[in-house]
DNA sequence: AATGCTTACGGGTCACGTAATGATT
DNA sequence: AATCATTACGTGACCCGTAAGCATT
C-alpha cells in the first residue's frame, strides 16, 4: 500500500468515475486503473464494482475510504507540523496540530 | 513522502543508529541514508543531527516520529479493517477497528 | 585501523503514457 | 459510433546494492 495509491483511490471513490479521477490527478485513466487493481490485489478485496456505466464502492471500499482520508489527513498534518516546528516566527504556536485534529475526531 | 520512508525513519529514530536500522529492515545502510535524506529534502527540515558516533533527533524529527507512528498504525488499522469486512465468518465483528483505535488514543 | 554515515554509480523494478481491446448504450 | 474501463507494451524514473570516500576515535 502506498500513499499515492490511497490518493488515487480517494479520487475514484469521490468521483465514482475513473476518467474524472484521472483528470483530477493529472494522469491517464490507465494509471488509475492499474493502481486500484494493485490495491485490490494487495488487500485481497474488491474496492469497486464496475458495472456498465456505473462505478460504486463495495463495503470494503467504503471502509477503506474512511481510513484513506484519515491517513492522508494525518500526513498533511505531519507536513504542517514539521513546517511549523522549523519556522522561527518568534511566537510558539501549536495551532495547526490541534486544528487538524479537530477535523479528524469524526473518524475516531 | 512515502510510507516506506516513514518506516525507515521510525527505525532510525528508535535505534538512533543507521546501521542497526538498516539491519532491522533488511536493507543496506546506504538505502536508509538516501531515504532519510530524501525526506529531509522534501520536508525542508533536518530530522537528525549526525555528530561523531552519535545520532539524535531534532525537534522536527521528534514531531515527525509521533506522526509517522500514527500514520503507519492507521494504515495497519485499515488493513485489518478491510480484511475483517471481507471475511465471512458469519458473525459480524467490529472488534479490530475499536481495538486498534484504543492504542491510538495517546496520539490524539 | 576500525566504525559509521554518505556519495557515486549501475542495474533491476515499477509507475505511467500510448495504443489497442472489450463491453455497454 | 461513442464512452468508459482494462490490458499490452515500451520507456523513463526511482530504489537499492556495491564500492569508494570522508570523518571520527
Amino acid at each position: 500500500m502506498k500513499l499515492a495509491q490511497l490518493e488515487m483511490f480517494i479520487a475514484v471513490a469521490e468521483e465514482l468515475h475513473f476518467r474524472r479521477a484521472a483528470e483530477r490527478l493529472f494522469v491517464q485513466p490507465s494509471a488509475i486503473s492499474q493502481a486500484i487493481k494493485a490495491l485490490e490485489t494487495e488487500l485481497e478485496a474488491d474496492l469497486f464494482v464496475r458495472t456498465s456505466r456505473q462505478v460504486q464502492l463495495t463495503a470494503a471500499g467504503e471502509r477503506l475510504l474512511t481510513h484513506a482520508r484519515d491517513v492522508l489527513a494525518r500526513v498533511d498534518l505531519a507536513r504542517h507540523d514539521i513546517r511549523e516546528s522549523t519556522s522561527e516566527h518568534g511566537t510558539i504556536r501549536v495551532g495547526v496540530f490541534e486544528e487538524g485534529l479537530a477535523e479528524l475526531q469524526e473518524v475516531v
